[in-house]
DNA sequence: TTTATAATTTAGGATTCCCTAAATTAAAAA
DNA sequence: TTTTTAATTTAGGGAATCCTAAATTATAAA
């Protein structure tokens, strides 16, 4: 079947910026295209060319290019993964957010559905409606065996044990002290999203929403 | 500097692979890589000729190749990094074993060293520790840009962001309509060690020092 | 409308990474 | 020790991805 090898990086880049460049209906043109990717233009008439071969996109000499619906699809596959990555690595890892985006980049082409899916429920995503945005047919091979949640994610009046403490600095000492440490129980009473009302062998206490995402609970 | 630019991930593949054949002190034979990459003998001999340009193997015609110090560097942070990526992918996401491994084996050639360090600290690893076994020189890029410290600490002046309440008595109700609640910004603007002045957006007001101990403000 | 300028493409070159086929070398068998 | 066999390397080729320099085409100015 035509089409079924995976894409090169550099190829999946180039859709990826197409995509960014493309306002309205305008054809992106071949300069903005080398300026956006730091290629040379000749490289991009050669890359065009032959993502115009593979049906990606529409490609007319000396009138730049748009994608067609099957490099859309392609593109709209990419920036979402772009976007889990990034937003696990900034608001789950605390990973600063220049680099949180360059790593995503480049692990972007390399995300399987699977492991996509997973991370997007970890993030507190609901991935069928996510998946229905990109015509993404998605195995509901039941999530049921994903144990662990963030307590961000968690439901009232779950009780369940923590697992993991997110955060090596004092934050973690003062979880600590309050019995929020791995291997505890707690119950989560209440929680608007915002602030997570939280019932440990220690007492009760509150935290924010961030807090709440860097401690992993077993369901 | 020589050696600077990254790898490839073929480069980096190849000395993964030479590593895990490198029982004992023999030498790494051409046909076993071959075997082991799926590559013809004639790819692999090219490949860590070029390995043996960068100095990262000592390469011998005819004898095979073993990893330089420089090599084994390379092989010890790869390894590492795929480690740590297919546990958290398997024991966090619920990933399959045989697809945890593949999305590992491409995403570790494309982990930052920071990256690396916070998924460690995730997985409740201390990444210190771990480090040092890999000769990994992690800059312990300090983490005091986040500070966290009851508010009875605090320093007079100061302001910061209510991270925690801890919620012991119904005082917490009556914190929570002057602004004290997790996400709330407050400042101290005055304290003797008994009474705390303290201004939050919804006006001044007056703790003692056990209640102000029960406030986590980060810095 | 013609010309000058700017954008784009083609032509040709280098490197990496893969291959097959032919030559070479090492190791095992006679 | 010589010969056979198996492993390895060299030679040469193809695709992808980058480049520079030289055409070519489109567009804006005169």
């Amino acid at each position: 079947m035509a089409g079924m090898d995976a894409l090169s990086e550099s190829a999946e880049m180039m859709i990826k910026n197409i995509n960014q460049l493309a306002a309205d209906e305008k054809r992106v043109r071949t300069s903005d295209l080398a300026a956006k990717t730091e290629l040379k233009p000749a490289t991009v008439t050669e890359m065009i060319q032959r993502l115009g071969d593979l049906g990606l996109v529409d490609y007319e000499a000396y009138h730049g290019v748009h994608l067609t619906k099957q490099g859309q699809h392609v593109a709209d596959v990419i920036e979402h993964r772009f976007n889990i990555l990034e937003r696990f690595m900034t608001e789950i890892l605390g990973v600063d957010g220049d680099e949180a985006a360059e790593v995503a980049c480049r692990m972007e082409h390399v995300l399987t559905r699977d492991v996509e899916h997973k991370l997007t429920t970890f993030l507190g995503i609901d991935p069928q409606k996510e998946s229905e945005l990109f015509c993404h047919k998605i195995n509901i091979e039941d999530d049921t065996k994903h144990k662990y949640l963030p307590l961000s994610n968690f439901d009232e009046g779950n009780t369940g044990t923590v697992k993991l403490v997110f955060e090596d600095n004092e934050l973690s000492t003062i979880l600590r002290q309050k019995g929020i440490q791995p291997g505890n129980s707690l119950m989560l009473k209440k929680a608007d999203g915002k602030i997570y009302n939280v019932e440990t062998d220690e007492g009760n206490f509150s935290l924010d929403r961030e807090t709440a995402a860097k401690i992993i609970i077993q369901n």
